[in-house]
DNA sequence: CTTGCTATTAGGCAGTTTCCTAATTAGGAC
DNA sequence: GTCCTAATTAGGAAACTGCCTAATAGCAAG
């Protein structure tokens, strides 16, 4: 959950998300996208990935990444609840 | 929306919001439950205060922090159209 | 096997985070 | 006013982040 929140505290890494969410696309074409050095990107990426949010996958000489939905859910159940019993007691059934 | 996910990164300041989520709490009693000096809790609320997930109300003596939890639902929703358009073109509305 | 493209790892530097102790401010009781 | 409790600010050490360039590894084509 910290690495989560961690990778999702970056403007790049936000970024590199929402490119993500119109399918896996490969590092050389997400760096591509930002004024910033390869290797800073490869750096996010593994910020990413050891997030749970993505995952590469090689694909011939380029390793393409996919963005992993379900480790967004994850963050998403922890700022429902939170929402969800705001009220006063976490033991309310809100009919 | 950086100050927020950072925020959200520190598994002090994730016990402190659900702390709070049954309501306003002292800043001494919060500090009680951690074993951490205080000052150093300061430095979390003060954290969580920038990100706008908790506001200072002072009560005599004492200083309560409340949960903010407008601030919760702009995480929420960047995670959300994440996860909602997850498949393949964000345009798509899924009726 | 050598060359070229793709991507990562290694090393280093500046700035930030996180924790501590000590000093300081703010309020209430006397 | 002084004294005590509540809480913050100040200053500093250790670890981490984020960026860079240089070196390295993986794969495909010739």
């Amino acid at each position: 959950m910290n690495a989560l929140f961690k990778a999702l505290s970056h403007p790049v890494r936000r970024r590199i998300i929402d490119m993500l969410r119109r399918g896996p696309m490969a590092s050389g074409d997400i760096a591509a996208a930002f004024d910033m050095s390869w290797p800073s990107i490869t750096g996010h990426l593994n910020a990413l990935k050891d997030a749970g949010l993505i995952s590469p996958e090689r694909d011939g000489a380029s390793i393409r990444y996919r963005l992993e939905i379900s480790a967004v859910e994850e963050a998403l159940a922890f700022l429902l609840q939170m929402t969800g019993a705001g009220r006063k007691d976490p033991e309310e059934t809100d009919p």
